[in-house]
DNA sequence: TTCAACTATGCAACAAATTGCATAATGAGT
DNA sequence: ACTCATTATGCAATTTGTTGCATAGTTGAA
């Protein structure tokens, strides 16, 4: 599964504990694919029982020993034939969406709430990623090929959180006038005034 | 978990089908929310048990019995509930975004073709919503509240697709370049080449 | 006329992800 | 002195999700 794959992905980069690890699925890595510690040790200790990662212990000052895990050759290997593997697209799954095919004049002011949280995030994103963008991506001629790829991710992500806060403000607008003029229920949409059959169309 | 609604979300529609559910999952619903038919009919019958929906029995001239699912009013009831219930944000996982990560001249052109899938894909589905959208959806302002919320929901999916295959035009542009000139790897990008990294600054 | 595709349902095994808990130490703030 | 956040790791139980298989009839095409 891909987990195994972020995480050899990311050790490319560095030798890391799970902590850290865990750490950056939590900031920066996991605006694109989310894992949480448990997760992490566990696939770190299967890793290390087929050596695609290899892992010292360290002691520290006054805290317990932490592992540090770095990638085996045989695991670059392994990363390598996935990434030219073919992949399924998985639709995201937005719990947001469904809630909002439920609206109604009653719920229309606590969706509201839900859709503003989620700009304020969307735009807290879209910040950061456009300041390590700038900072060290702007200029794509004068990158390497892997920091290339870097700088794709990287606009995606600046392009998905941009076009969700467009959204959200659409979404906003629409809301408070629901919330507002909680009357205009008598007017109509289509029969079934959803679209979950209309594919076959 | 959502799954559960989102099926009580299809349910409020229409009396359905395991197998009509299923099918909705791998068509329209499906672009928000993705489920096997194993996973329905588990649900279904976990459902059943707590009487959020009543199944019932169809007999069929020449094919085995059907069954037919309905929300029951305790159903809809926790449905509403759950609406208002404050959702996580789960960021989207996809395997494609990671793979690019880690672009080398060697699988640009492997990745490349991933991209153009892709793009395929997202622009069938733009078509498709817009479809969806120009039928039922155009004029807001004749449609009732829950309508509403349907509408917008389909602009998140139109944007959504629509950004993806305006990345997808750029992430193509990008990997023939970098497929072409497979020279180019003495030039330089941040030290370590990625940004799993660069939250903290 | 046979083969694939569609309707319709479901089990069993497995893999992946989440939730809750537990340990054990440090450093900072009140 | 006490509490809270942080570093650092991990188990166990449960829930979700996937894969493979099985049944059983129908319809349409090559």
């Amino acid at each position: 599964m891909s987990l195994a794959y972020a995480i050899m992905t990311a050790l490319t980069e560095d030798e890391l504990t799970g902590y850290e690890l865990a750490k950056r699925f939590d900031t920066s890595l996991g605006f694109f694919w989310h894992a949480s510690h448990q997760q992490i040790y566990r696939e770190l200790k299967i890793l290390s029982q087929k050596e695609w990662v290899h892992s010292r212990s360290v002691a520290q000052e006054r805290r317990p020993d932490k592992t540090l895990y770095e990638l085996t050759s045989r695991g670059l290997e392994e990363l390598h034939t996935w990434v030219e593997s073919s992949s399924k697209v998985r639709p995201a799954k937005d719990e947001l969406l469904i809630k909002l095919y439920n609206l109604t004049p009653d719920n229309a002011l606590i969706l509201l709430d839900e859709v503003q949280s989620r700009r304020a995030y969307m735009a807290a994103n879209l910040a950061l990623y456009e300041r390590i963008k700038a900072k060290s991506y702007l200029i794509i001629e004068a990158l390497n090929v892997r920091a290339r790829g870097v700088a794709l991710v990287l606009d995606a992500g600046i392009r998905d959180a941009h076009n969700q806060v467009l959204w959200c403000d659409q979404a906003i607008e629409l809301l408070q006038s629901c919330a507002e003029c909680k009357v205009d229920t008598e007017r109509v949409g289509p029969r079934r005034h959803g679209f979950t059959s209309e594919v076959t169309e």
